[in-house]
DNA sequence: CTGTTAGCGCCTTCAG
DNA sequence: CTGAAGGCGCTAACAG
């Protein structure tokens, strides 16, 4: 492959001009249009790695999500993306799984290939580890929640407001024992969201006590298995409240196992999916604005790379219920 | 950041002495010993950008998709990785939207990171231009087919057998008119899966002829589209196979929109979704081994990148019909 | 506006 | 087994 020597050789030119060719700063109009020729007579491409050595920095964004076939996130990527390709930036795609060695591992990535930025919705509150990429100066930008390590642009909807709602709703319908399948105890968005639950159970009139709450793991067998226990329970629920997208369709399948179907048992769940209203009675969710939070972390990264010493700020976008028919209670 | 030479000094060794901790060769234990206290005192993390301009290559492996939001390329996501991690490669997805532009500029990103390998499913059978990347002897390996730039080893499931299969089915269910809603003509799959259809059209006894055909984009509102320029045409048809899975979904809208439902009008789809049982009646579909395709394809890079010069391999894994209740035909 | 030069951090001969 | 030294390809100072 063809270096900038070579290019600045045939072109009867300096490497440095090239390089300025290369990087649009000023040549006179001849030689440019040499450098040119040049380069595209010996088919050259810029190598990146040696540009980033020497500038210190590359125009790759990192986002490290939490599950790749969550559709939450997949939106978010191309609000990432979009907002990226407006500044020349390529965004790469990391699934860290869940689980923090992953992540840790590409955050690991992220800080030696000098990423131009992360975007990170963090396995964990407490374990996500951010202070090294952040000592090299890279703008880093959570979804959801900052990890304690350290305090950082944060992109979130409002969880624990959406959650309250479609509880609120289920006790407006008239149900009576309504239960909670959400996210593994690691998870804020998982708190988030059975901590708005639990507030629906405390304001409402009269205050009802101790709703039953299963922990999973926002995967649709999580979701499976967490239904199928509470409805083989002594006392089952008349109605659940799910916490993310995947568990709804898991719990869903529990319940057509049982020739149970919504809405006679309700059904709410926080996120959306594209087939929520193509399953029949059609999905009650409370809808998260993953494209606009991908945008909006995607900008704070850009913001934060022209102005590195801004306070960290926190961007709270807002869900909205959607009432379809899995939670309309038969009176 | 530390360097080795920072490492170096702190233990009182050379900077080649810490190269050669950090890569396993041969050093004695006490120095040894020292070196890891020192990388460790300091915080020390190698540059992988610059290892990566001395040694022209690096340790991830970039996967190249058609869409993100497609659950076959997530599943098939997790295949890659699975298989990359016992190679301690990272992987990092790039979401080339089906624009052959977009694939480029990955192309370019991996040419010019010096990537382990790609793994690539081409937005296009001609336009996709794989020659430079593969000159700078970084292994392709192809989803679906090779493009015509180079032929390379490829990963593909029966396309064409599963779409005939699912006709056949249809046609032996005993629907009349048979309609095709497929991908765009650029794409590889979707000229493959019409094949299939098409061929089961001619090959039933007797042979039936013309059936109609939408070529749309692969995408929910692309599958909407075109079923519902179907059921508003002069002559609707019964039946419908749709060669992927998110079409699929718009296609069901369509008809859920005109209170049409399955199997009055026969549905079957190529590809799974985890939602194909959840909706009712249930789709049928023909399931694709993605996690396998994704396994394949990652340890064929790994074979390339032990053995360059073996001739390029074509791995086909087979497809399977799962018969649900959208094509059931009533009698 | 242009050319020369000195590294960015690491690995890898080559001597010892 | 170890250290010295050069260079991967590029860009940013510094002179001119």
């Amino acid at each position: 492959m063809a270096n900038i020597y070579d290019v600045a050789k045939a072109a009867g030119v300096s490497p440095a001009t090239v390089s300025r060719v290369l990087n649009g700063a000023r040549v006179s109009p001849d030689r440019a249009a040499r450098v040119r020729a040049a380069c595209a007579e010996l088919g050259f491409r810029p190598n990146r790695v040696a540009r980033g050595l020497r500038r210190q920095s590359s125009d790759v964004l990192g986002l490290i999500i939490a599950d790749i076939e969550n559709p939450f996130f997949t939106a978010l990527a191309r609000g990432v993306e979009d907002v990226a390709r407006t500044a020349a930036l390529s965004v790469v795609l990391c699934n860290a799984d869940d689980d923090p060695e992953k992540e840790a591992a590409y955050l690991d990535v992220a800080l030696a290939e000098h990423m131009a930025g992360v975007i990170i919705s963090p396995a964990s509150v407490t374990e996500t580890d951010i202070t090294q990429v952040l000592a090299k100066g890279i703008p880093v930008v959570a979804i959801d929640h900052s990890p304690e390590s350290a305090q950082v642009d944060t992109v979130a909807s409002d969880e624990e407001r959406g959650a309250y709602a479609a509880t609120c709703h289920l006790i407006e319908e008239g149900y009576r024992r309504i239960a909670c399948i959400t996210g593994p105890r690691e998870s804020w968005a998982a708190v988030q969201r059975l901590r708005g639950f639990l507030r629906a159970h405390r304001e409402c009139d009269p205050p009802r006590a101790r709703p039953a709450v299963k922990y999973s793991d926002f995967r649709v067998r999580g979701g499976y298995r967490a239904m199928a226990e509470l409805l083989d329970s002594a006392q089952p629920p008349d109605a659940v409240m799910v916490t993310n997208n995947l568990m709804a369709a898991g719990a869903l399948e529990a319940m057509y196992d049982r020739d149970l179907r919504p809405p006679a048992i309700g059904v709410a769940a926080f996120g959306d999916a594209f087939w929520s209203h193509l399953v029949r009675p059609a999905l009650t969710s409370v809808h998260q604005p993953a494209y606009e939070i991908g945008r909006a972390a995607a900008e704070l990264v850009l913001r934060r790379r022209t102005s590195p010493d801004l306070d960290p700020q926190t961007v709270v976008l807002p869900t909205s219920l959607e009432i379809r028919d899995s939670s309309r209670r038969p009176s």
